[in-house]
DNA sequence: CCATGATTTAACAAAATTGTTAAACAAAAG
DNA sequence: CTTTTGTTTAACAATTTTGTTAAATCATGG
């Protein structure tokens, strides 16, 4: 039952990711988790040893899918801005997924939860070249070159994060919070290039 | 001893916004604090009936901490840009006092957390209309003006919240992203502006 | 000095959480 | 059909955490 094996445990994975990085609740239960699994306690101490193993697991996945969907778009081989472009539509759409995906990492991070893969990402420092390349050409600001992706990143995930805090300071609705962010992506694009 | 009274009290709700906000340790526990504060556990039950009285109070003082500074520097009758650049400085250094303050709050609102004051602050309506005149102007980009404001929080705000997953994917030790983050201020005012 | 409120100590109950174990049951593979 | 593997059930121990209580001690204002 190598197959099913695999299912389920990827299938309590997948839950747990939902609970911390949709839902936000980095320290739900065990028990929680596997409420939410549709699947007995006893099953995840089955497979992941302990609560501990089971985080790991799970960061480890999210670290790996982060890592290759950034990779997928900004290692291809496309014109700047429109590498840029599909970027925040990668971004967005994650962010629809999983709201709370950086804060949950930071978070635990900062908590002692250990990167496996120490290494910094080899396509990152490519990329950073790139937008190196492009300041030289003045398409964008001039500065050192991971300002711009730290734009970026602040641009689209921050107003997603502290959507609550947003809408109280605002005071904006439901669907005029929706409006916003709508027209976010026009918004970045214009305040990432000149 | 109505005075030593609100020492105390004041004392364990600021040393628990350190641990909470500073050290980002949000479900610490009343023994946590009562540590930290160098003070007995049922000293905090004497003050706050429950973990959770004592969250309220925290976070209410977060609240109008931040919105009192906020207020201080927005509200102020100074040229558009040297506001705006206030602010950073107000933001930056809180960030340092305080970085994990904003997902905190964010993370406790989504947990069921509520605002006691549900009202939307006045003066940051008043804020948002000055803003639309500077975009009239043509200094700034022109868009829905809470986007300006979104932007500027961002910016300023989720390098700090990311700092280890930053580190880790750029590939910065410590003094590396310090010397990023004293440019940071440079950067976002001519990333804000036109 | 003494009365009052602040603070600590100690001890405890109740609940929540993690982790373990053994037995039973289900389902699919050989 | 029988063995193996996945899954559930139940019961339990250990630990952590919250909350409560009563008594003792400390500090200070009147």
């Amino acid at each position: 039952m190598a197959a099913k094996d695999k299912k389920t445990e990827q299938h309590i994975i997948d839950t747990a990711m939902h609970v911390f990085f949709t839902e936000g609740r980095l320290h739900a239960t065990t028990q929680d988790i596997a409420d939410a699994a549709g699947v007995n306690r006893t099953l995840i101490h089955y497979y992941f040893k302990s609560r501990d193993q089971l985080f790991d697991a799970v960061f480890e996945k999210a670290r790996l899918e982060s890592i290759r969907e950034a990779q997928s778009v900004l290692g291809a081989a496309l014109p700047f801005r429109k590498k840029i472009e599909q970027f925040v539509d990668v971004l967005l759409k994650r962010l629809e997924t999983y709201p709370y995906l950086e804060i949950s990492m930071t978070t635990s991070m900062h908590n002692g939860q250990p990167f496996r893969d120490e290494v910094p990402e080899i396509f990152m420092q490519q990329f950073l070249q790139e937008v190196a390349q492009e300041m030289n050409k003045g398409t964008i600001q001039r500065a050192t070159p991971v300002h711009f992706i730290m734009n970026l990143f602040s641009l689209v995930i921050y107003p997603f994060i502290v959507k609550p805090l947003n809408q109280h300071l605002f005071g904006l609705n439901e669907q005029e919070y929706e409006k916003i962010v709508k027209e976010r992506k026009t918004v970045i694009m214009n305040t990432l290039f000149n």
